[in-house]
DNA sequence: GCGTATACAATACGAACGTATTGTGTCGTT
DNA sequence: AACGACACAATACGTTCGTATTGTATACGC
């Protein structure tokens, strides 16, 4: 089976780098987690950096897949609070949240890296915009996507780093969603 | 000079975690960079564990001295302000909170850091609601304060991963700080 | 049916890593 | 003057790393 090793070579990446960072990773480590030889990881991705690429817009379609999903929702209020419930980590061991991290902090020192972290983030906040417009009012800024964004990113960071209760987190970034909506009223 | 060893060795590895993050520090890196020996770091720190955490106490220690210089300020709300301006990163190279934040991820994987960054967090967060109440009110919870922390530190890395400007991402943290004082008023 | 491309596996190589070991000079103490 | 503690320096060891090389089995076009 061909394209079932790269999958798994995929898959068995993010488990390591949302176990260890990216200390620690190791190719080696990938073709022992994913059960297939170092020639294969090496054949799906020649190098190193190619691999995490790789592992990057991976989580990065699965996480489009997910908010894909949520294009179902008519009302733009619940809409825009089943995306923080997305962005929001379920819990400490989060996945999608804790490889974005490391992809967020990796993105500080490495600048390819960063254009498409910027652009990523970029069109994240465009969509929290359109969705704050929606439910609520037309005076929204950029700089109150700006806010939001960057609010949801330090619970999150406070999720994954200080173990903060996620369930309590949540209810303070749908309290801020709804102070902002309340607001613009 | 015996202690000025030690010294650069600790100012070498702050350069090189700002610069590069944890990846890529190496014993040998930093003995370079503080033109030093590898037996002067290791006679100063026996193991690479012993090195990060010497790295993390001092940029703490630095941080909680930046943070004294402020107990002169009387007035709580400027004391505030200027509270943020020293959180919020001056730019995008700004090494305390380049270092803080690869200690913060690293305090995801590492149970030991996380101990001590859930204490220095939690301890930061008491700060900015003491202040919070002597600037403006009485009625802040725990939650405002978990919201503001969390709002700077996602501006924060807003600013070191998606190098958005810093003095808007300031505007911003200040003009949430004013809506809450004026809420409660 | 035969060459060619694909999808791996196995191994090997050189570099870089953390750390152990040992040597050397400079002290303050006795 | 002798000596032990300290602050390094130099080097060596074993491991792990990314990657290059080579081999092999299967599928497929002609």
């Amino acid at each position: 089976m061909s394209h079932d090793a790269k999958e798994k070579i995929v898959t068995a990446m993010i488990e390591l780098i949302s176990e260890q960072g990216f200390e620690g990773l190791s190719v080696r480590g990938v073709a022992s987690r994913a059960s297939v030889s170092i020639g294969a990881v090496q054949h799906h991705f020649p190098t190193k950096v190619r691999m995490l690429e790789a592992a990057m817009t991976a989580v990065a379609s699965r996480a489009a897949q997910r908010f894909g999903e949520l294009e179902t929702i008519e009302d733009p209020l619940t809409r825009l609070q089943a995306l923080i419930d997305l962005l929001i980590p379920q819990d400490t061991a989060d996945p999608i949240a804790r490889v974005w991290l490391n992809f967020a902090v990796r993105s500080t020192v490495d600048t390819n890296l960063r254009n498409t972290y910027v652009k990523l983030w970029a069109s994240m906040r465009n969509q929290l915009r359109l969705l704050l417009a929606a439910a609520g009012g037309h005076k929204y800024t950029d700089e109150t996507a700006l806010e939001l964004l960057a609010l949801l990113d330090g619970l999150t960071l406070s999720v994954l780093a200080e173990h903060q209760d996620p369930d309590r987190v949540r209810r303070i970034a749908n309290a801020r969603v709804e102070e902002l909506l309340r607001h613009d009223s």
